[in-house]
DNA sequence: ATATATTTTTAGATTAATCTAAAAATATAT
DNA sequence: ATATATTTTTAGATTAATCTAAAAATATAT
């Protein structure tokens, strides 16, 4: 049996390790799970005797095809419930992920496939991330941060980085949702902030904004 | 912040104690919890600290108003997910209750509050028992056993005392659910077997059967 | 290349929940 | 009313997850 604790730890190394191939280090998994870097290596050491992870001392941590697996499956877990939330309790979407959290470790093969039958197999959640298929594949579509565009790009938004409700509740201020199109019409070199116009209408943008909104340039 | 453990054994007292007002017993708390008589002795002096139980040596344990509220919420918590479960995830009646038991522990106002929206307010799980509104009440129909009917009496099935799945399934066999009319026509002395008849099909139905049922007679 | 800083691990303690075995209290039988 | 049986509690140990403080290993700076 997997314990609650054990997952937590599994879904932060996942996340950790997720972009590029270094393994994970005990200080950053203790920064993710905000706990002592103590308490990781032990965690870690039995993440490895369990065969969910590698480790070596002072070498960092990956996932095993099993503890892969089992990332995978929690992601999926929270991604399904977050739609649930939004598309059927009428939850926005900076409400959902202390929820999900919670709801991703219910353990129950038949609930989660029904679940997913039950919004008609979405492929991503409410923050534009996607949802792995029960086989545990990913669909990636090839989104960039809009600070990485180029003047004159026409883009329309289809993720973010950042899910924090602070980031979520601006945009929802600025009227930008997921599906909405936008120009970039203007870069300031001094801070690298960035003018934008959507439906003509002009709005400054700053270089953080930027770095948290994944766009799709069409 | 009170702990799973806390809540499955406030949620345990609370439905031993439901019936008769006598102090729930260690052992019988050992008994529903699958655990240790020692090891009920000391959670519950736990639950005395933190005010939830009333307890005094040897003499048995009683929930107080604060752990009388915490024990319903659970309850109605775990009744809202198995209307959901039946109604939108086509779930059995016989699947429920593992996957209910683990969704209970949610901590979520809103998800509740809009979980119960979106079910259209139920006042009954699928095994017939009442779900307790948001204020706490519970709205108490006034059944009776199957096996306490007396010859001639024309009833409506409205609940089960058990809920295992060998139960539900025997009913579901028989063409047995909530909603189902049914008139007791004889009962066998020598071992309290009673035959009803459902739609002019007579059935032969065990007293252990009989006392896991209710009806409510018109 | 070595001193210094940083990261990671180890050792030993703590808390929550559990257990076994024995002791204490209560209930039951005659 | 007393012996016996049953129930409950206590004492002390165990496991999972955590912590602090110190030691060990690795990384960095000059």
């Amino acid at each position: 049996m997997i314990t609650l604790t054990e997952e937590n730890y599994i879904k932060a190394i996942y996340h950790l390790g997720k972009y590029g191939v270094d393994n994970v280090s005990t200080n950053s998994i203790a920064k993710e799970m905000e706990t002592k870097a103590s308490s990781v290596t032990d965690m870690v050491k039995k993440l490895s005797d369990k065969g969910y992870a590698n480790y070596k001392k002072y070498q960092g941590v990956t996932l095993t095809e099993e503890g892969k697996e089992i990332a995978i499956n929690i992601v999926r877990k929270h991604r399904l419930w977050e739609v649930f939330l939004v598309e059927k309790l009428n939850f926005s979407w900076d409400e959902v992920h202390e929820v999900a959290e919670q709801l991703e470790h219910i353990k129950s093969k038949k609930l989660i496939s029904q679940l997913d039958a039950f919004l008609e197999f979405p492929t991503h959640d409410p923050h534009g991330d996607p949802i792995p298929d029960k086989t545990g594949k990913i669909n990636k579509i090839d989104k960039i941060l809009l600070s990485e565009t180029i003047i004159g790009d026409q883009c329309i938004c289809v993720g973010v980085q950042d899910s924090s409700s602070d980031f979520l509740k601006y945009l929802d201020k600025n009227k930008i949702a997921l599906g909405t199109e936008l120009v970039v019409s203007h870069r300031e070199p001094f801070d690298n902030s960035i003018t934008i116009k959507i439906k003509n209408k002009e709005l400054i943008i700053s270089n953080m904004i930027a770095n948290n909104l994944f766009v799709k340039v069409s």
